[in-house]
DNA sequence: CGCGCTGCTATACGGTCGTACAACAACAGC
DNA sequence: GCTGTTGTTGTACGACCGTATAGCAGCGCG
């Protein structure tokens, strides 16, 4: 017996490629288990290693799970910020195909939406997650800012607030997409698409009118001075 | 000593007024911790009762979730609705007043986020959680379909595709607020309801063309049939 | 008043969690 | 080849989890 294998016991990395991997495993746990999948148990031994080294290598659980919410929210913008290029298409046929990718097959995943809800839950109490969160929202904001900012200009776009138009903008897809990863049979992935385009249409028809109004400014100007009482909504709530 | 107070160690409650409490305590423990308040001994100690007492009422602790997820979805439904109603109001007041309603102050505490990710994060595993959103969502939707409902037939309101107007309408009110809930300070809630304001006007103006197509049917036509090469988009992901 | 039904408590059990820490071993440099 | 560095392991610890179960006790009813 003792065949002559004596393969070492583990093999060393340096802490860079270490930590890539425990990233990797970690949305690896999350996207097939959601927040069971996170505890250092699950999360070693996805990546072949002890549940001691991740306390090694990242301060704390938090850490780690903040390097997996920027590396997968980047890996994916980078993603369908590609898929959308295509340089020879008009800046409308790209939005669209920014849309198209957005409600692909490989966004739709049960597993990447709960692994979402574990990064949001987190942000509420993890300064760290919060920051990846403002920086990737700002990310994907300045993305969608770009695409429709290459639509102004054409033939009767009128000028139109940028970011308040990719605030709503990434609200639809957000909400579109939440939707859809909770219940596929609501609606078929085109039909979110199209409903993206209506939108954009209104955009380009100078239909929204509220966008329309103050140029690039940043603040909405009391859009729209509210012509009822002057009472806030107080709901009882109970 | 041994005051004579003599107050009982507990009180007997009728199952139905128990249960009810036990959900009430549910709803605080998630608003308060979020995932971290959802277990018997928190939800006991918030409802001054032992933590046995849960699996007594409750098959199991996710069906008491499941009670809790309809009576807060369905009792903030009635809130809103309610706010909206102001019958001397025309349909497209009516639902201005329903877009503030959504973004008042009480439904953008973070507390009310965390709680809903919790539900969310249970509907892929637990079929009763599932089927609460899934008739939870269909009443946001009918409420969302009655008040734009009341909008056709307007002055030079045109038909539209009533049962996909709301799933876009409902997106963007989800979009919105979860970004409101998760940093207050991207945008002001009065911003918000001008976005939804803009939907609506896009909307009367016939200016969201897939709305328009088939009247009031079902299923989306292939939307507009992609101009573009058959191949769907098929992200690497990597 | 006393009895019994049953809502309710209290405890115990097996399991998983995050963290700490001491010992081990792979690999580079001499 | 030996040695030192340090990435890595394995274990131990205390805390909390959900569930099961035996027995206590509030309170309606006769």
């Amino acid at each position: 017996m003792a065949a002559e294998e004596q393969s070492p016991k583990f093999r060393r990395a340096p802490p860079t490629v270490r930590r890539e991997a425990l990233i990797e495993a970690t949305l690896a746990c999350l996207r097939k288990h959601g927040r069971e999948g996170l505890s250092v148990r699950r999360i070693g031994a996805e990546a072949g290693v002890s549940p001691g080294l991740i306390n090694h290598h990242f301060p704390s659980i938090c850490a780690l799970v903040a390097a997996a919410y920027e590396t997968l929210s980047m890996s994916l913008l980078h993603s369908i910020r590609q898929h959308a290029r295509e340089d020879e298409a008009s800046p409308r046929e790209r939005l669209r195909r920014f849309y198209e990718a957005w409600f692909a097959p490989a966004l739709l995943d049960p597993g990447l939406f709960n692994t979402w809800l574990v990064f949001w839950s987190m942000i509420s109490h993890h300064a760290e997650v919060r920051a990846v969160h403002d920086r990737t929202y700002a990310a994907y904001r300045a993305a969608l800012e770009s695409l429709l900012g290459e639509l102004r200009g054409n033939d009767g776009v009128p000028r139109f607030r940028l970011r308040s138009a990719a605030i709503a903008l990434s609200a639809l897809l957000d909400g579109l997409w939440i939707e859809a990863s909770i219940n596929p049979r609501t609606f078929r992935p085109a039909e979110a698409v199209a409903l993206c385009e209506d939108w954009t249409s209104a955009l380009c028809a100078g239909a929204l009118p509220s966008l329309l109004a103050g140029g690039t400014r940043g603040q909405p100007r009391a859009a729209g001075r509210r012509p009822r009482n002057g009472r806030g909504p107080a709901l009882p709530l109970k």
